[in-house]
DNA sequence: TCCTTAACTTGACAGTGACAAGTTGGCGAT
DNA sequence: ATCGCCAACTTGTCACTGTCAAGTTAAGGA
């Protein structure tokens, strides 16, 4: 086994790569039984490991959580790229932007409630890295389809606008009385209009 | 000592009203400690009681949370009709809630992070009923400012813009380039052309 | 081959929510 | 008036959490 890992990994100590397998672990759990479940020993534990090893490779839980929460980030970039990819008129872009990110958090409402939880402190340079890349690819969006003018406060208003609505259906704060697939349409075609695109 | 909490409430028993004292208890703990140290047992503590009082009010820690929550509700809702009384015109008021509806989750972010939090269940009643108070009381708002068609949509789109915005500047999630005051009023403002309004 | 030390395990502790069993004291029935 | 019932509490315990301390293992350079 040792010879396999050595193959794969250059620090292939007695695990291999404990803690991206702790990452990949954390985010199993997410995924299979939501963001309650995740915890520090319940990741040691699909890990194979003990409960205090991921002590040595994270200071805390939290640590462990933000870099999940990186993770996390990094396919949220991919899938918001991946998403406008065949639209090329910057206002279609960015509604099909919003749309994605909207379906991302409902395709993945465990990662993502871990991702703007409270649980993630932001002092984890992988995280903000992949915030950053999130944010930039949003404001680039908004840039090109309104100009150059106040960018960072029209994508703050998109930005609001769709972690908002996404929020609140995962946490199934809306009534009984809203459609919730209409207001999405309405919302996100509003999109090129609220930040005064042509 | 009995004798007081006679002439006070009907149901006095040992304590009191420990029901409404573990809420109140609550409510002071999520101002001072914040939400993350909003526990049963610290609830109890602060009441003065024994860690396994509440148990007898409060099937799970879930419920006490939920009805803390619902507490926080009703003071939103008395804080968005207060922020919005001196307004008139339609278009202004909205505005005016809008405004509100983001000072009191700055002013209050521990309470309001449990309201729209995962922790608390949406099976009690009076979080319900305030819940709803409040929906209302925007989609009111809208309705006077935008007319009766496709209310529920717009106010969705409103709640989701001042709810993400909101969210983000409580848990620090807008890169430094944001103005968060200047993108707070551009925000608000655009509320009444965001929905239509003349 | 041995020795250092990074990477892990074991064990303990305080804190959590939940449950079970014992205690107290207010109030209705007599 | 007092007696007994039972709602409202306390005490004690359990499994689980994150964190720390101390012991163990094995990879890789000398």
């Amino acid at each position: 086994m040792s010879v396999v890992v050595k193959k794969l990994k250059t620090k292939t100590y007695h695990h291999g790569d404990l803690r991206e397998a702790l990452i990949k672990a954390g985010r199993d759990i997410l995924e299979s039984e939501g963001v309650a479940a995740l915890t520090l020993r319940a990741c040691a534990r699909k890990a194979g490991v003990s409960h205090a090893a991921p002590q040595y490779h994270f200071a805390t839980v939290a640590d462990l959580l933000g870099e999940i929460a990186a993770s996390g980030f990094e396919d949220f970039v991919q899938a918001l790229a991946h998403g406008a990819r065949n639209e090329t008129r910057p206002a279609a872009r960015l509604v099909a932007m919003g749309r994605c990110y909207v379906a991302f958090a409902q395709t993945n409402p465990a990662i993502y409630q871990l991702m703007f939880g409270a649980k993630v402190p932001l002092r984890s340079e992988r995280l903000q890295i992949a915030m950053a890349a999130a944010w930039f690819q949003l404001a680039d969006a908004v840039k090109a389809a309104a100009g150059p003018d106040d960018v960072y406060a029209k994508a703050t208003h998109v930005w609001s606008l769709v972690h908002g609505f996404s929020m609140l259906t995962i946490m199934d704060r809306f009534p009984p009385v809203v459609n919730e697939a209409h207001a999405l349409s309405q919302l996100v075609e509003s999109l090129p209009r609220a930040i005064g695109s042509a």
